[in-house]
DNA sequence: ATTTTGCTTGACAGCGCTGTCATTATGCGG
DNA sequence: CCGCATAATGACAGCGCTGTCAAGCAAAAT
């Protein structure tokens, strides 16, 4: 079957009507320098009459270039982190007329260099957005530069010179967080800690400790859980902690999903928000505001900064060599109810 | 800046290493008919040998086909049902090595014919996914018709003979909610409304009067409230229904957003819940286990109805005449705390 | 007036693949 | 063993665009 009847006029038309080469069609179309203005003027008459619309394929084909880039992440369960990172870099495609195509990826995975790499010489992918945790998987890295992709990370653990990586002021939000806690007069503060191989979580964990450490207060390692980002590995923890002799007043969980999971295992227990225990968490997702009680967290500016990614990776696709970042992305925390 | 190295064979290099004509390397890349056994197993060896991937730029060109599709849709500021279209479709068009091409649209959109029409003639999309309710759409609809794109509707409200429609037990299934509300002897039932625009809002609400009658409940309209889907509609909604001399024991939401938001209205209150009020929604999002006290909703296969769509729709655009559903997807009610 | 320079424009050859059609094997019945 | 239907293969012309390079042309310089 074939496609629609939409846009039948090819170069060849516009040419014709503007009594032009297709090349000067081509110059006009891509933008480029040189056309006289009235040439430029006729031209564009022509396509907006006919309302051309270049081939992409054909283009593709021809310039030896996609105009292309992918976005490989981690699926998630709870997928708000990654709609904001959608949203960010498809408004960065739209604005270049670049499109995005998507690869998730179930981590760990196992052929994911084989996997990646299908997905990128298929597609003829240019370049790759890698969202945490995907920015830290050496795998991954490794094989980009073989392929010579170009990509660009969000809030990666490593950072390696000449990339183009987006950062936030993960540690230092989490020092004021857990600032705001010690200000409220809590002592005790358990920290659930995120997935090791992400980004967020070692930054996190530096911050509330910077902040004890600020205010004299000990650091103890029984406070500090493991856990993963998911809500039930942030309610097993708060189990964990809870059930500590001398149980925390106050828990920080590395992201709202476990501060739900957190929030749950205390009622279960029978204590009451904030009463008798605050919750913070991470990230300001649709949860934390619908949850009982509304969860005190941290904004990041997520589609701010995927857009700010996908906008430096294009760039430097069409040679732009952007100014690299810079200063990280600032966040904001949010004060709501679960905390007193 | 060009491509990565990856991927240089041509489909001649491959015909010269196994001896025999490019069109013999497309029919057995392309699994057509009419290759020898021993020609294809030639052709494969060198194909594998020399890692060959089509260049998909060049098969679009030369075949007239994008092999891509599109996934309108309306960008919610939840976006669970949305994840799940994206991974149904995102599978289907894996398994049959199509592109997935986003278009996320803020409704009411004014101009949405234009863009649309866009969307698809710049990337020659083949076809394309109309999750609820970008099914309900006439604009769009009559739009898509002239252009002659395909498109496969995820429940929506009105059904076209012809068309790939996916749908489910919506009626059913609040129906079966109804009557577990009135079996644990609640009678005064109040409803919150979806968008009137939204497929599943009128089936919703059927089901619910269809249970009330059957168990010879009066329907009082003062018990039906109009949402919107978000959060605050469920919040106000349910902040109108409480407000009424005689309230209801239980609040049916529309979806889990809402459900939320009735949860909170009523906490505000000092209600407790369940014991004071049993609240219901819609969607099983993660939303819903995730607060307090969890919430009885219904579970839809969103995931696999997408997957469906976009496979239809994609058979569909290869002349397959695909076997039109058929039975509407079951649902399943998720029983959970939130209710007596 | 002539040359130089730089801006405009066009001719043309592909990019890598599939569609069409011609040509060459192969198998089968008589 | 021949003739014919049918299967298998190949030659070749595009698909619609961009890159390259040469040509045309006007303004500036001599």
């Amino acid at each position: 079957m074939r496609q629609g009847k939409a846009s039948k006029a090819t170069i060849f038309d516009v040419a014709e009507l503007a009594g032009v080469s297709i090349k000067t069609v081509s110059r006009v179309v891509n933008n480029e320098p040189n056309v006289r203005q009235r040439t430029r003027d006729k031209v564009l008459a022509a396509v907006g009459r006919l309302q051309y619309k270049p081939n992409a394929a054909a283009r593709s084909l021809s310039g030896r270039r996609s105009w292309i880039i992918g976005l490989v992440y981690e699926n998630p369960h709870e997928f708000s982190y990654m709609k904001d990172v959608l949203d960010g870099a498809l408004s960065a495609c739209e604005e270049r007329e670049y499109s995005l195509l998507l690869r998730p990826l179930s981590l760990p995975a196992p052929e994911i260099a084989g996997r990646i790499e299908r997905f990128v010489t298929q597609a003829r992918v240019e370049g790759i957005i890698l969202p945490a945790p995907m920015g830290d998987l050496p795998e991954l890295l490794r094989l980009l530069r073989k392929l010579e992709i170009p990509f660009a990370s969000i809030t990666p653990k490593t950072l390696a010179a000449g990339q183009i990586n987006i950062l936030c002021e993960d540690e230092q939000a989490s020092f004021s967080l857990t600032e705001f806690l010690i200000e409220r007069r809590h002592r005790a503060i358990g920290f659930i800690k995120g997935s090791p191989g992400h980004g967020a979580s070692g930054k996190r964990l530096a911050g509330y400790r910077r902040a004890l450490k600020k205010h004299g207060i000990g650091y103890q390692a029984p406070l500090v859980r493991q856990g993963d980002f998911d809500f039930d590995s942030g309610k097993r923890a708060a189990g964990e902690l809870l059930d500590l002799p001398q149980a925390p007043t106050a828990i920080i969980a590395s992201n709202d999903d476990m501060a739900a999971g957190a929030l749950l295992e205390a009622r279960q227990r029978g204590l009451s928000i904030p009463e008798n225990l605050s919750v913070v968490g991470f990230d300001d997702t649709p949860l934390a505001s619908r949850m009982w009680p509304p969860l005190t967290t941290v904004r990041q500016p997520i589609r701010e900064m995927a857009e700010t990614a996908a906008g430096l990776l294009m760039d430097r696709l069409n040679g732009k060599a952007p100014p690299l970042p810079e200063q990280p992305f600032a966040c904001e925390i949010v004060i709501r109810e679960s905390t007193t």
